[in-house]
DNA sequence: CCATAAACGCGAACAGCTTCGCATAGTTTC
DNA sequence: GAAACTATGCGAAGCTGTTCGCGTTTATGG
């Protein structure tokens, strides 16, 4: 048989299911938490086996993935409607870590198993969170890409590592903070810190 | 009864059991890896019920760590071997990199299971490798706190904080690297090329 | 010698995610 | 309309890390 139409009943069906199966993972993990959430009970409240999300689904991080990329997304449109293209480059760069900021301290779960999927090279998750913090680096980088253009940056600079500096940065800092280290507030702060460090560079 | 003297018989065979079971294990997880290395192997290996090992050790996980620990003190030590206390800091700093880099590249799991380990909060396993980190953190604030005193940093540069943001990036980066996405020079170039942005300063 | 206590060891059982084999519903082909 | 094929759904089973209750070894105190 060849490839099946968009309408065709059985993906209808099959789209209703996963919808119903994100929603009901979305409320319970922000009732009990990633780890407490049982599968059982998600598919429970989706209406259907435990078994059966697999059909839609490869493991249950992605279940939280699905979470990221949206929470991803909506950091960028903030981002993107508050940007003054014309500011100085560390400002834009600070303005869109701390919205970023903003939305994960209300998800301390995303930013934890964000970082445990990473750790199972092989896994499609991990290629899927991969691709997410790609994204975000690539937005960093255009807004240093900017700042080097308007020759505010060193000219030798490599924006794209650069960029993936900034990033490892936050990630770093924040499982601090959801280890209890740190306040939510310090935790932006070090962000904050460390990326002027990386501006103004430590040599004297 | 009192606590127990040092050369008490049941600790005496405890801590052979511990030493059984910890080479087992490290043997296990270098044939199969870490996730394909199942406790009840371990267990047999050691000569042993799966169960008793926990009596042992409070996670899968910690029996990795303890191996995490001794690469640590193997850097260590090996820096300390080569360092020249007078050499600049930049390259005292790349030289303890390098020599970490080197272990690690030997032992892919290790970083991967480390992160994957802070991913749960409150765990045992999690206060160890946050400790763990720390000392090395802790010795980069070392190489960095007497550059500042030989007046080579710039005066108001925080130290500590700069030296999180180095280990930020060699975590960082090594997640791409066991994931895949560069060989171990590649990871070893991008750790050197951050660490050099960091020092420079990324502004005109 | 006997009671007590501590560390250890074990097999069974538990709970979680995941896989498997089979049944069902929807679609196309003839 | 029958056959073939696909996506979906389901309960049972599997595998794994971990916990539990009980027995064993080793040491101490009376």
């Amino acid at each position: 048989m060849a490839q099946l139409r968009p309408d065709d009943g059985r993906l209808l069906r099959g789209q209703k299911s996963r919808a119903r199966i994100l929603k009901a993972a979305r409320s319970l993990f922000a009732e009990r938490g990633f780890d407490d959430a049982t599968l059982r009970a998600i598919a429970k409240r989706a209406g259907m086996g435990a078994s059966s999300i697999y059909r839609h689904v490869q493991s249950k991080e992605e279940l939280l993935m699905d979470q990221l990329a949206d929470l991803q997304e909506e950091a960028w449109q903030r981002f993107r409607e508050q940007d003054e293209r014309e500011a100085p480059t560390q400002e834009r760069v600070r303005a869109f870590l701390d919205v970023q900021h903003e939305l994960l301290v209300e998800n301390e779960d995303l930013t934890l198993i964000a970082l445990r999927s990473m750790t199972r090279p092989g896994a499609r998750v991990a290629k899927q969170v991969l691709s997410l913090n790609d994204r975000t680096v690539g937005l960093l980088m255009e807004i240093l890409q900017m700042g080097r253009m308007q020759r505010r940056l060193a000219k030798k600079a490599d924006v794209l590592e650069a960029a993936r500096v900034i990033f490892h940065i936050t990630q770093g800092v924040r499982i601090s903070w959801a280890n209890g280290l740190m306040t939510a507030d310090a935790c932006r702060d070090a962000i904050d810190t460390g990326v002027d460090m990386l501006f103004e560079g430590l040599t004297a």
